[in-house]
This record gives C-alpha cells, sequence and structure tokens, in this order.
DNA sequence: TGGAAACCCTGTAGCCGCTACAGTGTCAAG
DNA sequence: CTTGACACTGTAGCGGCTACAGGGTTTCCA
C-alpha cells in the first residue's frame, strides 16, 4: 500500500504521513525497490488511531505516551486513565475561557449604539476604557491556550 | 518610561513588547542617548488596547485592523462591528467543538470498567475500536482550532 | 576603583502541528 | 517521447510568543 492509499484511506493528507513517520509516531514502513513507503494494515490502524487522538485535541506527546501503552495493555492502565483525564481537564480550562470570552464579546457587542451615522463608536470607545482599566471585566483574564 | 516599566504597568512580558514592535503592532518610540527605548502614555494606551483585545483572543492581525480604525472613529464603525461579530463567531465555533470534545472524553472515561487488575483496559479498547471506525462518535470531527 | 547584579540592545532559534514549497526521481498512458 | 501524476528529500513558513546568545550600560556596594 502507498502513500496515497494511506491517505485516502484514512484522510490525512500525504505529507502529514510523513511528518508523522519523522516525529516518530508512525514507524517506517518498508520500501519498493524504487524508494516508495510500502504500509500495512498495521500502519493503517496506528495511524487511524492516531487521528482519533487527534480528534480529542490530544497532543502528539500524548499520543505518543498512549501508543506506548498500547502494547502493555494492563500494565499502563491507571496511566491511560490518567493520560484521558489530563486531557478532560485541559479541554474544561480552555471551555471556562471559552464561555468568558463569549460573554465579554456579547457585552461588546450590546455596547453599540446603533447609531452609526453620528456620534463614536460605542464598541471602540469600550474597547479602549478597557484599555485605561476602567469598567473591564477582562483584565487578568487570559485567553484560551492550547495544551 | 523605559521598557521595563510599560511591562509591569502592563504586566506584558519586555520581550512580547519588541516582539509587538517589530510585528508594527507598536510604533517605535523614540530613544534615549544610550540607545534604550523611551515611551510615552500614548504607547502605554495602545499596548494596553493590544492585550485587551488578546485577552478577546484577536489575533495581532485583527487587533491591528482595529488599531486603524481607533483613528478613523466613525468612519469604520461597521468595520468594528464586523470584526467583533467574526470574533464571536470564531469562539463560538470553537465554543462548540469543544462542547463535542468534552462530551466525547466523557464517554471515553466512562468505559473505564474500573477491573484495572484483570483483562483490557476499556479506554484503550474504545480507542482502538474508534480507530477501526466502529463504535466511533468523532470520525469527520475537526478539534477546536485557533483562529 | 572594581566588580557584580540588573538592566538594556540586536538577532536568531525554538515551540506546536502541520502546510507548502523547491528540486529531483519514477512510472504509466497516449 | 512527452505529459502528467505520483514519489522522494529537505527546508521554510504560519501565529504568538519565549528563550536564548552575545554584547553594552547603569547602578550599587565595598
Amino acid at each position: 500500500m502507498q502513500i496515497r492509499q494511506m491517505a485516502q484511506a484514512t484522510g490525512v493528507d500525504v505529507e502529514t504521513i510523513r511528518f508523522y513517520e519523522k516525529q516518530g509516531l508512525l514507524p517506517a514502513p518498508a520500501r519498493l525497490a524504487n524508494g516508495y513507503r510500502d504500509y500495512d494494515a498495521q500502519h493503517l490502524e496506528r495511524l487511524a488511531f492516531i487521528r482519533h487522538c487527534r480528534a480529542l485535541d490530544m497532543s502528539l506527546a500524548t499520543v505518543s505516551r498512549l501508543l506506548g501503552l498500547v502494547n502493555e495493555a494492563q500494565a499502563g492502565c491507571h496511566e491511560v486513565d490518567d493520560l484521558i483525564a489530563e486531557q478532560l481537564a485541559r479541554v474544561r480550562a480552555r471551555l471556562k475561557s471559552m464561555r468568558a470570552l463569549e460573554r465579554q464579546l456579547l457585552q461588546l457587542q450590546s455596547s453599540c449604539n446603533g447609531a452609526h451615522t453620528g456620534g463614536h463608536c460605542g464598541i471602540l470607545d469600550e474597547l479602549v476604557a478597557a484599555a485605561h482599566g476602567e469598567a473591564c471585566a477582562c483584565h487578568g483574564q487570559v485567553a484560551a491556550s492550547r495544551g
């Protein structure tokens, strides 16, 4: 199975597959006589596993740890629990700050008085005022970050 | 006002301030005889504005556009509206996918049967099965992305 | 006067997870 | 024999910082 077939079967970009190999997430496959990569079913499964974990927004480092645990089966079961719990915690932390963001943006949006033809823009006024520290709901607030 | 004082006044890292200057978000300040940067109140205000927008998770490109509109006042009012609305849309899209993620992780967590001493790890089994495409709730799901 | 600590400067490299080339080789069809 | 689609390697770019290296300046204390 050549790289394009792997790509089509999993929906993963060809370059991304090579990238995963370079990163040590996918083992280097056999090569055909012409030097082309030749994948088997195990590679396919592993790639699908990686993408599933990535869909759960795990970092490649986390996926890598998880892949290491797959082979140990029950030995690493507690660790698997922990990894998932950590991931959930990260997702929840981001959710929390995203909800705060949404609230703030809504508030900002409502500060537009709709009178676009004269006077000042309410949103800009709010933003500038906030920059001054007056009436600012979000100082000290940290925006959602990747974990 | 030297760079450290700016940093302390705004809670922004010194290196980040220089970075903003390099990116064209902060105008280059005057220099003292020894070559040190010498900021004034306008820089302080602008930096605070930038940080406020960043706290709302806007990209530096968006902040830049917004800064351009500040000077035009009412002329760019519609554009300000649009920028905020776009930002809100981005935040909401991410919120949506984050909520999906949370659900999936919870489901995964509950699939651990708690019997860590024998048999298989339920979470790993689920992940592997999902990689096969069986019982997978998240294929085609795109994880939260930065916008 | 001398030396250490704390600051300033510039420039560059690293982080993450890709993505997008450039430059080259290989293969199948017309 | 050419065209086009694929394959390969290697490197640079994205965003938003962060962290150096390698230098200069200022301040303080002995």
